[in-house]
DNA sequence: GTATTTGCAAACGTTTTGCGGCTAC
DNA sequence: GTAGCCGCAAAACGTTTGCAAATAC
């Protein structure tokens, strides 16, 4: 992968930002730093990123795909009437941590990743 | 919310099914019990049940939306070579029933729900 | 010099929507 | 009878891709 501004502007409006955007947010903020970039060179250097480990996707519920640039470890409270996603970095007790910023939590999903037995027999 | 069959038949499909199907594979899944049933139909329906709290959507990566008829509370593992997500049925010590069932945890993510402070302001 | 990246625009796949006819109640 | 639902098809939307020019090394 060889440098470029365009990808390391993408790649700095992630790390700035705190919220979860989606492709078209990025490309709205990458623009301020370069205004000719194209929306699919977003999208391409999205892909790239990603594949490089630099950022990852939040699952959500969206038709969207929303971006992270924060790869602490730390976990998500999802609003169910604004859908908005709140960073909560770890604490013993997540839970306790929330009711301290006045979250309540009514459920919570749980996602592990690694790789199936069907795939690691595949390999 | 009027009866209707077409929607009596997405909710049999998607309780029937224990994969987390998109909205296109549940199509191809009712057309067995209506033939002519239409794919707009099965999205209209998919929201309906989802704004009824019968059905929920599984947060994912994925361009498409995938569906979830199995409200039964459980976590999911997912797959990071073929994405397929593996239901887990909740155990007191989660990583340890994956390991019973060969699948090793690499990284987890976890989402609460619940509305937050500016939402519930707003109510 | 060449392999990678870019901007642009067209193509693609998923989801939503408008419409006239049909159905449940 | 009428409000809600249907099938159909077109539109809308997010994302991907092909291409010729520009760029990094």
């Amino acid at each position: 992968m060889r440098s470029s501004k365009q990808r390391d502007a993408v790649l700095k409006v992630l790390r700035e930002s705190c919220d979860h955007p989606t492709a078209d947010m990025i490309y709205e903020r990458v623009k301020e730093i370069i205004p000719n970039i194209s929306l699919g060179t977003v999208y391409r250097n999205l892909g790239q990123l990603k594949d490089e480990g630099l950022i990852t996707i939040v699952e959500s519920s969206d038709t969207k795909v929303h971006y992270e640039g924060n790869l602490t470890d730390h976990i998500h409270f999802l609003c169910k009437s604004c859908c908005e996603i709140t960073d909560v970095f770890c604490t013993p007790t997540v839970p306790a941590a929330l009711a301290d910023l006045g979250l309540q939590v009514e459920s919570q999903k749980t996602v592990y990743y690694g790789v199936c037995n069907t795939c690691r027999d595949n390999i």
